[in-house]
RNA sequence: AGGACUAUAGCUCAGUUGGUUAGAGCGCUACCUUGACAUGGUAGAGGUCCCCAGUUCGAAUCUGGGUAGUCCUACCA
């Protein structure tokens, strides 16, 4: 074995193992446990949130599988309709083509091939993570399955009237051309400015104000507001206000969306350019007037519409200056007019939400169109009460909340998109205009009666990706067909997911799965039980990752290391703005001036657990990394020294007679502990528990105790055959247990060495990933050895802390005194001679009678003194410096305990364990202060 | 504006139902290349548990009120 552990060396060859002799899919015995893959976007590439994410599903599919489970961790990737649509339109630019172009089909059939090539990318980064999905499920939501799972459900949801189309203001994306969800536009507060313009009245009695931070859309204005209850405009409600620049006349009406105390009081309504002034318009039956294009430019002839049926009533010639001007040009000249007209009063500086696009970046308009819904309201009802009752369980649970807010207060769901990537909206309309849904052009004649001659029109509109993503959980497990696979995974165990997308994916993802999958008993089944909520991956400073700032870390990076040079470039290129690498570079120059080094798959992956508790977000520390890369070096170096004790020696594997020591009935009970706790903190998803309770048993236990104990029996040449051979069956044993323990979190090196010790320890197997994961044995506990070694690790650290105090160089051997030990520490000292000797270097071991001890150094463990004497060694100066200090902190001690204790309501009213507890502490605190005075006086009398 | 979460060592974080001498890793100091490991060992320093009040025999932990920060939702045209 190398002497430091070389990660690069197995990970590849362990994984490419693993997945070509199958393990990864499903054993087909014992109960089943199943996590769907939240499908990463096709387009993308790996991230620290994908790093954690796998790291937590890969630890738990590993332990239950380990367990006995019928484990099923299906992988897959959603179609994204949006960026995908935009990777391969930028890709088609470069050769000055557009989608149009090429037409419908043409530009699917490119968008197909991009995906055959570099569609794959996130999925083969996901193997280097050493996620153990069953590879050969991989869904993909555009796949044929998929597909017919996305059309069956909005039939059967249009059939049920939960699906239906209607003219709404949306989102629009005047860049992308379609309508885009709520959670897909990003409000940031940017600076601006409130323009207050006068509107004439139209009796000639002066104006009224109006502020506006959009003055372009005053084109469309078919009303004023005021307060109804402001006593300044009392008088105006019921007036007429002539418009400026289109002439046209609009009411001031009263409405209480108006806020009193903001801007002038007044405000425009545009009931067709903004979903606030869109309800104020419907309460009061305004006309809605459409000024904007598709590239949100202004109209040559805006569109006139009333809320009854939506229906167009007329048109409205634009002001011809205006006619096919971008809408901030229009702006720009809209103010000049009101300024030349003497009707702006003022311009205030503002600031303000501007909803952008997160895909395109521009600015969204509210637009009026025709899209699909689905009324989620409906689905909500069961989707919240499966939560309300515990059928689905969020950890940690205060996410419950956010989830129960959102959905008590849920919107229609629009889920047409104006794309041609996506499923496409199963939908046909005839030349009158009526709309028939259907699976198919024939069934839907059939289903509706029509003739062949009856020309019919699919719609050209495809589904919001996250529709098909809702489906995700049953129709990649092969709904609507009722095949094995449903009934043996399905509802699954548990998905894994950032908050961030709780509403995105998880509530949609049970709204639909309630409405389609129902038991034997017809009641609705739950996609999943528990739905595990880790925070975001920030980085260093606690700044989000993000491309723009510059401070994404690709977990790659960390498993395989980077040159400087190279993540600089990495970071600076492909930027949207790229006026920001300087200071990308000059920050990454500063935050890892000799690059990253490699820490290996395990090390990360460990780190993620880790840092998985209950908090919202993880600011990752790279110094954690280090430590967890030590710790994999730790076991690595663990294993040569019990290979070196024990290759092509006797170590028991075949159930020869032993003798065990102290020491190994003493780290078999530890294991059985340490074996408790990590279940105990797996099973309720504190991974960030177990992981502590892994290391500091293979580290603090087996590495700094057991292996330094286990030396003196293998290295005295007069030690019985059974007694070497216990030890080395111990050795062997409790590391193939431990990597057992630990494989669900580093499952590269676990295998590695594994695959070395299973012999020695008599277990036969081909990968360590189908072994029983270890399980506690009460009987294996032995409390005796326990006590005894705690006893001792106390006498050697004893022993320690004068050397280290008085500065002896550990290479000196010394003499030690003992006196006024219990029996019990006699016993104890007697049984461990060697090992004493060996782990605190000594000379020589004396037990005092009642005669007069030498000028000693002293330490106590409980009643026993452990002296050190002074000749030659010991500072006299220093040892009233150690003993003081020491005296010091037990003085505290005393006056703190003794203090409750003459507390009389505490020994009244606390419980009489608690008081008893107090009063031993006391008792002990207190002959260790008297030892310690008397010692230190001696000392002094020198 | 409403809501949620967070505040513990220089840094990143644990701390179960109130009873600990408040812990870990990194970093820091001193010493040590001893036959698994210097990606190591040994010993050590380092804390007003954000502040104030309350409940209690007893509060890092429970309650109330502040302060600071993060996030979400709704937004003021």
């Amino acid at each position: 074995m190398e002497k430091t552990f070389q990660p690069s060396d197995i990970e590849q060859n362990w994984y490419n193992t693993w997945e070509e002799k199958g393990y990864f899919a499903p054993s087909g015995e014992g109960d089943s446990y199943c996590i769907m893959i939240p499908p990463p976007n096709v387009t993308g590439s790996l991230h620290m949130g994908h790093g954690f994410n796998n790291a937590i599903m890969d630890a738990l599919i590993r332990y239950r599988r380990m367990q006995g489970r019928n484990t099923l961790w299906q992988p897959g990737t959603d179609h994204a309709g949006i960026a995908t649509q935009m990777v391969v339109e930028r890709q088609l630019a470069q050769q000055n083509i557009t989608r149009h172009d090429l037409g419908r089909d043409k530009f699917l059939e490119k968008v197909w091939e991009w995906k055959e090539q570099s569609g794959g990318t996130i999925t083969r980064q996901i193997r280097r993570l050493g996620s153990s999905v069953d590879w050969s499920r991989e869904r993909f939501t555009m796949d044929e399955g998929l597909s017919n799972a996305v059309k069956e459900a909005f039939v059967q949801l249009y059939d049920d009237g939960l699906i239906y189309r209607g003219k709404r203001l949306v989102n629009w994306d005047p860049k992308l051309h379609t309508a885009i969800s709520d959670l897909e536009v990003l409000s940031e507060e940017e600076k601006g400015s409130l323009w207050h313009f006068r509107y004439p009245l139209e009796d000639g009695s002066g104006h009224l104000v109006v502020a506006t931070t959009r003055p372009e859309t005053m084109l469309g204005d078919t009303a004023v507001a005021v307060h109804p209850e402001d006593e300044r405009y009392q008088s105006l409600i019921g007036k007429q206000v002539r418009l400026p620049i289109t002439g046209r006349l609009i009411p001031v009406i009263a409405d209480t969306y108006v806020e009193k105390d903001f801007g002038s009081g007044c405000v425009k309504i545009t009931p067709a350019h903004d979903f606030n002034d869109y309800e104020v318009g419907k309460r009061h039956n305004l006309p809605l007037i459409n000024i904007l294009d598709r590239d949100a430019k202004i109209l040559s002839e805006f569109t006139v519409l009333t809320f009854e049926g939506y229906e167009s009533q007329h048109g409205e010639k634009a002001p011809e200056a205006y006619a096919g001007m971008d809408r901030f040009e229009a702006r720009k000249k809209i103010i000049a007019e009101f300024e030349d007209a003497g009707l702006l009063e003022k311009i205030d500086p503002h600031t303000l939400k501007v909803p952008r696009g997160d895909r395109s970046g521009v600015v969204i308009e509210p637009w009026l169109t025709d899209q699909w819904y689905v009324k989620a309201s409906v689905l909500a009802k069961p989707a919240i009460e499966a939560v309300e009752d515990g059928r689905i369980q969020f950890v940690p649970k205060q996410y419950e909340n956010m989830y129960f807010s959102w959905m008590r207060d849920i919107q229609d769901w629009c889920i047409s998109r104006q794309l041609w990537w996506g499923h496409r909206i199963p939908a046909w309309y005839d030349n009158q205009g009526n709309v028939y849904v259907g699976r198919t052009d024939a069934e839907v004649r059939e289903k509706y009666n029509l003739g062949a001659d009856i020309a019919l029109r699919q719609d050209d509109d495809v589904l919001d990706t996250w529709f098909s993503s809702a489906l995700w959980t049953f129709s990649t497990l092969g709904w609507p067909n009722n095949t094995t696979e449903l009934k043996t995974f399905h509802p699954t165990d548990v998905l894994v997911t950032g908050f961030d997308i709780i509403f995105f994916w998880v509530a949609r993802m049970i709204m639909m799965t309630m409405h389609f999958m129902k038991d034997e008993q017809g009641q609705p089944q739950v996609p999943f039980k528990y739905v595990y909520v880790h925070g975001l991956v920030r980085d260093g400073e606690g700044q989000k990752m993000s491309k723009s700032k510059g401070n994404v870390l690709d977990p790659l990076d960390i498993v395989d290391g980077i040159e400087l040079e190279t993540l600089v470039q990495k970071r600076t290129t492909g930027l949207m703005q790229p006026q920001m690498a300087k200071k990308i570079e000059e920050r990454t120059r500063k935050e890892f001036p000799e690059g990253i080094a490699s820490y290996g798959t395990d090390a990360l992956r460990f780190t993620f657990c880790s840092l998985a508790s209950t908090g919202r977000d993880i600011k990752f520390d790279m110094g954690r990394v280090e430590g967890f890369r030590n710790f994999c070096n730790k076991i690595w170096n663990a294993a040569r020294y019990v290979l070196m004790q024990c290759e092509g020696q006797d170590t028991g594997a075949n159930n020869e007679s032993v003798e065990l020591t102290l020491a190994d009935r003493w780290i078999i009970s530890r294991l059985q502990h340490a074996e408790q706790e990590i279940c105990r903190q797996l099973d309720q998803f504190r991974f960030d528990l177990a992981a502590q309770a892994l290391y500091e048993f293979i580290w603090n236990e087996y590495c700094d105790w057991y292996l330094e104990l286990s030396k003196p029996v293998l290295w005295d040449d007069t030690a019985s055959a059974e007694r070497k051979r216990g030890t080395r069956r111990t050795l062997v044993r409790v590391l193939e247990t431990s990597l057992r323990l630990a494989h669900p979190f580093m499952p590269f090196i676990t295998e590695e060495i594994w695959q070395r010790v299973a012999p020695l320890a008599g277990v036969k197997g081909d990968t360590i990933m189908l072994q029983p994961y270890p399980a506690p044995d009460a009987a294996k506990i032995d409390e005796q050895a326990l006590g005894d070694i705690e006893w001792l690790k106390g006498v050697i650290l004893a022993i320690r802390n004068i050397r280290g105090e008085m500065d002896i160089s550990p290479a000196k051997p010394i003499p030690v005194l003992f006196r006024n030990g219990s029996a019990e520490d006699q016993r104890r000292a007697e049984s461990n001679l060697a090992v004493l000797r060996s782990l605190a270097k000594l000379e020589s071991m004396t037990w005092l009678g009642d005669e007069e001890p030498p000028m000693a150094a002293t330490q106590l463990v409980g009643e026993l003194e452990i002296l050190v004497p002074m000749a030659g060694l010991i500072d006299k100066e220093a040892e009233v410096a150690r003993l003081s200090k020491e005296l010091d902190k037990i003085a505290k001690e005393v006056a703190r305990v003794a203090g409750k204790l003459n507390n009389e309501s505490f020994i009244s009213k606390a419980p009489a364990d608690v008081v008893e507890k107090e009063k031993a502490k006391l008792a002990d605190a207190s002959a260790t202060e008297a030892k310690l005075k008397e010692q230190l006086d001696k000392i002094q009398a020198m």
